[in-house]
DNA sequence: CATGGTAAG
DNA sequence: CTTATCATG
């Protein structure tokens, strides 16, 4: 008889604070996660702890700039080992990445919690841009070095084919649907990196599901959408998914941020 | 037989745009405002221009800090002469004074707009006020000289006596309530001076009626407020004063700024 | 406690 | 179109 399977949900928050005004309490209460990863949190650890109470051990990194970016992974489990920082230095104080390894049944779990920069072509957003997506390839490599399971999870703000942006012809220009930026998604999701997209191969070959929707217009009514959150799992892990799912309205009539939850369960 | 009088309203609305939103409108479609004079406008030209309509003159002088103070006068007369700055160069882009002179049936009758900053103790924001109540003085007595009917409108921000403050004791240190700021109103309405505190002179020796209240927990619903915002006439208009409303709450219940427009009406 | 601007998304 | 910060009030 198998166990129940550990349930890891990523989603970019926009304003933790914001996102409990709009309902996210109850969304988490309803949801009953294991491992949960924010990105764009967006406040100071303090608030932080104070909204998402003393149930769950906070694994946080805030950005040097106030109200801006910042990650967490909070799990009922308690880590064996925490990291901040994606590898390269330049990026230590940006509030984009956090690791958590966890010891599950006796076997090692590495989760990621990550928030990749939307990007501007031209600027030198851009450029950091690139700078995080190598170093992210990098940490991705060690990672499948490393052995055990791992899943990086978050807001990678790439759209990887032409099945995860809804106009996917107006933004072949745009950051986050450039050539170059869907070849980092390509070198991710080889079979030599070892790491699988587990809700696009849960999915299969459909247009999206998509996890962000610009607040303009009727962007989301229209389910005109990006697929930009992840969860990036080692082969291994990722055989073991047994269900992905984005919680856009349907089901989950509320929207509390731009993203939608990505919740994905493992049975290991 | 007396015509109409002249009515002359001042209101510091904090953003025409916000006061629009909380019906500002409405108010001065009911008021029946002859010359309207504005303070902490905090909006482009054309933007102020597309809210007040076409049915106005309108003399308005932005801060160069976009965002920021700007003065106004709109009147349905065509004004003879328009000024802008308090005299002192020092002000010149703050957006903080604006004149209008109007030939009223043959006499000649000068208008300003001002608004002085709220000013903190121990800053250069004080020396700042202390420099603009100098030029404000100066240009005062420059009216005088000049002859004909003068007024002053607009959010002096200090409070001249202890009957302007609801609680003036726990305030005597805190900028609007300095006793150096109110020594500047002692000599602004001096009879050397030669102006007059139009409100104050109407309402007799009483408790307010106050102009201003803080945004903060109940102070509006409890009258907690300062009497900051002025009509400083020249003797012989304020003799020609027939009433002088506040209108706070009573009698207009949309409350479209923290403070609320002070309505004079001059019988010339 | 509210304003508008800003950078970022 | 929304987030949070900022300076200002």
């Amino acid at each position: 008889m198998q166990g129940k399977p550990l349930r890891i949900a990523s989603v970019n928050v926009n304003g933790i604070r914001a996102a409990y005004r709009r309902g996210m309490e109850q969304w988490l209460e309803q949801r009953d996660v294991d491992i949960l990863c924010l990105q764009e949190v967006r406040a100071p650890d303090d608030v932080v702890r104070s909204l998402l109470g003393q149930d769950r051990h906070i694994h946080h990194a805030e950005a040097e700039a106030r109200g801006r970016a910042g990650v967490l992974i909070a799990s009922r489990q308690e880590p064996t080992t925490l990291r901040t920082g994606v590898g390269d230095s330049y990026f230590d104080t940006a509030g984009r990445w956090v690791e958590a390894d966890f010891d599950h049944h006796g076997t090692s779990l590495t989760v990621v919690s990550a928030y990749v920069h939307s990007g501007e072509v031209g600027t030198p957003k851009q450029d950091d841009k690139y700078r995080f997506l190598d170093a992210l390839g990098a940490r991705l490599a060690q990672l499948r070095e490393r052995g055990g399971y791992a899943v990086v999870t978050g807001d990678l703000n790439v759209g990887h084919t032409t099945r995860d942006i809804r106009n996917w012809k107006s933004n072949v220009k745009k950051a986050g649907f450039l050539p170059e930026e869907r070849a980092y998604f390509d070198r991710y999701l080889s079979d030599e990196s070892g790491f699988v997209d587990v809700a696009r191969s849960l999915a299969g070959d459909v247009d999206g599901p998509y996890t962000w929707w610009s607040w303009r217009g009727k962007a989301f009514d229209n389910d005109t959408g990006w697929r930009i959150d992840y969860q990036l799992a080692t082969t291994d892990l990722a055989a073991r998914a047994v269900s992905a799912d984005v919680d856009r309205a349907t089901g989950w009539d509320t929207r509390f941020s731009d993203h939608a939850p990505l919740v994905v369960d493992y049975q290991i």
